[in-house]
DNA sequence: CTGAAAGCGCTTACAG
DNA sequence: CTGAAAGCGCTTACAG
């Protein structure tokens, strides 16, 4: 039997009230009282139990973060920075895996209701029916997955066409879209409609895919936009494992780079944690994850909070772009 | 205010205990009652608030992972698999990055003590005293820091052995070796000690720089190594960053590859996740997640565990040896 | 198979 | 400033 607050209580002599008062640090207690309170819970190795507290206050300060996978470069960071965000507000953070599983989302939502968590960061969402999630305090990133849902992202649809106009300036006459379509409403979306305003505003005929893709189809999906647009002279590709996917196969095609061939993507390659030198549009991860989980905080305190965030991206040169 | 149990159990018109054996899924309730009160939760939308149950039952469910930093492949990967093996057992895992900050391991012990968490896995420890975690569910990776925490670790030792006898097999006959010394007693040691028992061997002098060494010093130490042993003509790497450090700066030299520098790297190096072609002593980290998970599942149960589990590295061949 | 009751370890009005 | 008491929402012997 773990020493409880009563045992505290009777060592030093006053009432539990009193004890919870010091644990809580609250004014309203007497530098005696204190003391000797103070004294008894050293003595006695006391450790508040948090259950119970818990119980009490209905919360755990607990947050869940759920992203598709985390041995991934760009969740891994995100993972990390919303780990210290939260950190910083006294919370800690529940990592869960979706591995594509639809049924760990709502499983998220039940763990909210069961008041397992405080509130939760959605960074994936399959969920097309608007559960009933109201009162559930949720965040997310890149994707509006219900109204009430606030969540972040970068200025995609500005970006992507930045990055295409400066590719088109530097030569590129022929230039192609390669991404892979999220399931659900994802602002990502805005990269497909920034390429197509581009192409259209130059008089160009659109080169794209942009299919919905499992994790792994990706040396499938490339070599399809290869084969259909072999004339490329300049690429946008959305998405890490895209983009590192598609500047090998391009390599390997013999197609000199930026020479023959430019590239910008958007997110850019990892190699061992360092953006490599691809030309990319860069995503403010530190920031996305820290405004993501004061929202969330926000959310869960019963604050206003801002339904959409907008976070500028950086347009990165590498040595894929003339 | 959420429906409790007591609401459910007075619109089914039973007692409270009744409801919570349905719940809890027992076996000795009625298939009339069970219905009732399975209509009843449907219709009242119940869900059993966790945190009182917890507090009855005296557990958490939730295991603290401790890494120094979970955006890095090594303990991303690590943690991907931690979370999916603590998931197969009911159990949740909250992410704690250390940042080599000796508080975080304290904390955590903290957190155990005050029923925040049922138990962690620490993957670093700065601790030098023994603390009283006696009782404490803690497993750990690669590093005994007290002689109850049970922990798994991969063969250090006689891996390093064979890839050096590799190496000299193909011709090295200045063999060095670089590594990042571990803060505590680990595991990792074992790798030196190889290196120097296989230099002893073949008579070969040490080229050795093995330091404490920040995250960030890695360039200036293989600095540092290269001007002092310049003639190397086979390198053994421990660690991943080091081992990209490394290979980079070598490349950088002007040597060829394997031709006149022969490199295997404990770890290896991930290029986006995949690891790329250095020859390589390859841990499995899925194998060691699972099983630091088990050994602590099992002693936050109280049942008997292995102190020290051993698993078999792969020794992967790459074009970074002849 | 089922209900009434005690109790998990706290917090928090309430009264003094 | 402090204590006694109620209660957070469950689980679990206990008795039937």
């Amino acid at each position: 039997m773990a020493t409880t607050i009563k045992d505290v209580a009777k060592y030093a002599g006053v009432g539990i009230g009193t004890v919870s008062r010091v644990i809580n640090n609250e004014k309203a207690v007497g530098e005696r009282t204190r003391k000797k309170v103070m004294d008894a819970m050293k003595e006695l190795k006391y450790s508040p139990n948090n259950m119970a507290s818990q119980l009490r206050k209905n919360e755990t300060r607990i947050i869940a973060l759920l992203v598709p996978v985390v041995n991934h470069p760009f969740f891994a960071k995100l993972a990390y920075y919303v780990e210290d965000e939260a950190d910083r507000f006294g919370y800690s953070v529940i990592l869960v895996s979706s591995q594509q599983r639809v049924e760990k989302e709502t499983e998220i939502i039940s763990r909210i209701k069961r008041r397992e968590v405080d509130g939760a960061v959605f960074v994936t969402h399959y969920m097309h029916e608007e559960q009933d999630l109201e009162n559930c305090p949720i965040v997310s990133i890149d994707r509006a997955f219900g109204k009430n849902i606030p969540y972040v992202t970068s200025d995609n649809y500005d970006a992507t066409k930045k990055a295409l106009k400066y590719m088109i300036e530097r030569g590129a006459k022929k230039v192609g879209y390669i991404g892979s379509k999220p399931l659900v409403d994802s602002e990502v979306m805005e990269r497909e409609r920034a390429y197509l305003d581009v192409m259209a505003e130059y008089g160009m005929p659109a080169r794209i895919v942009n299919e919905v893709m499992q994790h792994g189809e990706e040396t499938a999906v490339v070599a399809d936009f290869m084969e259909k647009y072999a004339d490329v002279d300049g690429v946008f590709v959305s998405g890490y494992t895209l983009s590192q996917v598609f500047q090998d196969t391009a390599i390997e095609s013999g197609k000199k780079i930026p020479e023959d061939l430019q590239i910008i993507s958007y997110d850019g390659v990892f190699r061992q944690w360092v953006t490599s030198h691809i030309t990319s549009v860069e995503q403010p991860i530190e920031e996305m994850a820290r405004q993501v989980v004061r929202l969330l905080i926000k959310k869960i305190r019963g604050e206003e909070t801002c339904s959409r965030t907008v976070l500028k991206t950086r347009f990165v040169l590498g040595s894929t772009t003339k």
